[in-house]
DNA sequence: GCGACAG
DNA sequence: ATCTTGTCGC
C-alpha cells in the first residue's frame, strides 16, 4: 500500500508563509487496549490555540517500524474530520520521507488529507548523520542509501537534535525553519506539545467509556 | 544469519 | 508508546 501511494506525494516548495500549523499526536492507555488522538490547531506566530480536536478509539493495528502510519492514522483522521479550522501545516510526530519506502507517517497523511505536512521525530529510524553542531539551529543531513531524506536539526544548546524530514507540498528548509520558530524554549515543537498533552488528558479524564 | 527498528 | 530509577540543573 505504502508503494502504491508513494507517486501521489507531491514535493515542495512549502506554504511560504502558513498562518496556522497543526500538530498531531496519539496516546497510549497501559492496558493497551485504548488510545486517544488529538490534533491542536496553533497560530504559527503567537503558537496560540486556534482549535483543538480529540477523539478515543482502540489500537486496529500493532506497532511495527515501517508500518507505524497504519496504527496512529485512523484516530487521526477522526480527529481531524472534527476540526473547524483547516491547518496550513501538518506536523506529524514521526518521519515522513526519512522511511524504508519513502513514506512514512507524514507522507501519509499528507497524501491522504492534500495538506502540506512534515515529520518530526525523537529517535531515528533510518540513515546515517553527523551530530550537528551544539547550537540552536544548526543541522546535518540525514542520509540514507545515497539519499539525504530529512536533517539532524538542533532544536536547542545541550539537548539531543530532533529528525525532520519531508511530508507532502513541502520542503526541508521550510520544515527545518517552521521547527525552529515552534520551538522558542523546548526540544519539541510547541504543536506536537499541545498535541502530546492533549491526547494523555483525554486518556486519563475518561477512565471508562 | 545477525542486528536495527518512528511511536 | 508507557514505566522505573537516578542524575543534573534552574
Amino acid at each position: 500500500m505504502q508503494d502504491a501511494l508513494r507517486p501521489r506525494v507531491i514535493g515542495g516548495p512549502g506554504p511560504a508563509d502558513p498562518t496556522t500549523v497543526a500538530g498531531l499526536d496519539v496516546a497510549y492507555h497501559e492496558d493497551g487496549d485504548r488510545l486517544a488522538a488529538a490534533i491542536v490547531v496553533l497560530d504559527t506566530r503567537t503558537h496560540e490555540v486556534r482549535d483543538t480536536a480529540v477523539v478515543q478509539g482502540k489500537p486496529s493495528f500493532p506497532y511495527i517500524p515501517g508500518l507505524f502510519a497504519f496504527r496512529e492514522i485512523p484516530a487521526l483522521l477522526e480527529a481531524l474530520e472534527k476540526l473547524t479550522v483547516r491547518p496550513d501545516v501538518l506536523i506529524c510526530d514521526g518521519h515522513g520521507l526519512a522511511h524504508p519506502r519513502r513514506f512514512g507517517l507524514a507522507c501519509h497523511l499528507g497524501v491522504l488529507t492534500g495538506l502540506p505536512s512534515f515529520g518530526v521525530g525523537k529517535t531515528p529510524l533510518i540513515g546515517t548523520w553527523t551530530p550537528p553542531a551544539d547550537r540552536r539551529g544548526a543541522r546535518s543531513d540525514l542520509v540514507d542509501a545515497g539519499e539525504v531524506v530529512g536533517a539532524v536539526l538542533r532544536t536547542r544548546q545541550a539537548v539531543k537534535p530532533v529528525f525532520v524530514s519531508v511530508g507532502h507540498r513541502m520542503d526541508l528548509d521550510t520544515a527545518c525553519a517552521l521547527t525552529l520558530t515552534l520551538t522558542p524554549r523546548f526540544r519539541l515543537p510547541e504543536t506536537t506539545r499541545a498535541a502530546d498533552r492533549a491526547c494523555r488528558d483525554a486518556l486519563i479524564s475518561t477512565p471508562r467509556t
